[in-house]
DNA sequence: TTTCTTGCAAAAGCTTTGCACACCG
DNA sequence: CGGTGTGCAAAGCTTTTGCAAGAAA
């Protein structure tokens, strides 16, 4: 278990290469900046915003190769892809086990993240009603954040 | 509150005359058909699912028409868009006040819709915490149901 | 060298819209 | 009639893909 913020992006890094490496893929510069640029970003960015952000360190990346090393990160299991409803689709960083859900906002977009161990109990207790194994979930609150509401 | 399912799809019709009217909206053989057909259904369709039923019914229907039609059901509230992962946006039916969520089956596809207050009420408590105003929200529970699990 | 990658541009897939004609009230 | 609705086709968006040139192993 890492402790820090710079230990958990060294990790996944080391993630990354190795399942670059078990794939017979190669490393390469792109790769290495999207990955960097990603692992310093706090919210849940679409392609299109992570792109934007890969050319401001590197002005000759591609979107595709944004895409694709994307695609990357959710198959080697460092990165999620998410869909919140606006048609894009959008990264979030997976940080170890801890599973957790979503605040978004339907005025500006801003997402938040929250853990709530007791919504996570009853909803084995609703799944042991049904007689239902359980392998995952998803739960996402949608409505206005403090700044929009007082709109 | 209606007991039937007959009522419940007579009510939701009333619903949505009394939408048309209000706008100045106007009652169509085309948005009947495509009520009905929508009605009918139980499970969450996709546009393109419906339109296809609509034209086994009718095949003069026009896709944008089914479109335009299914958005209307929205904004009058018998209807809700959901965007699962797989880029298709779908709606379902919206029964009553009640909010359900979904336990679905990885295994076969099975949809069973649940309601649990305690877990509404949690949510509400996190939205409180962080100051947001919710507006809806989504739960879906995903794993196997007996049937699979035994396999 | 051999294989994998990249960037561009084009294709695909779904949603939305402009418009002329048709229809409801 | 006047305004709304419809169907078609085209436009918009985002996501994917084909391919020739380039880079890693």
């Amino acid at each position: 278990m890492s402790e820090t913020i710079q230990g958990l992006a060294v990790e996944l890094k080391q993630t990354f290469l190795d399942y670059l490496a078990s794939k017979g893929l190669k490393n390469t510069t792109q790769r290495m900046i999207i990955l960097e640029v990603f692992l310093e970003q706090k919210s849940h960015l679409s392609t299109e915003e992570l792109y934007l952000k890969v050319r401001g360190k590197n002005p000759k990346v591609g979107y595709a190769t944004v895409h694709r090393t994307l695609k990357l990160f959710a198959e080697c299991g460092i990165a999620a892809e998410r869909h919140f409803g606006d048609g894009q689709g959008r990264f979030e960083l997976v940080h170890g086990e801890d599973h957790h859900d979503h605040l978004v906002c339907t005025g500006c977009g801003l997402i938040l993240e929250f853990e709530n161990p007791q919504i996570e109990e009853l909803q084995e207790d609703v799944a042991r009603q049904h007689r239902f194994t359980i392998e995952n979930h998803r739960l996402e609150l949608y409505g206005l954040c403090p700044a929009c509401a007082s709109k």
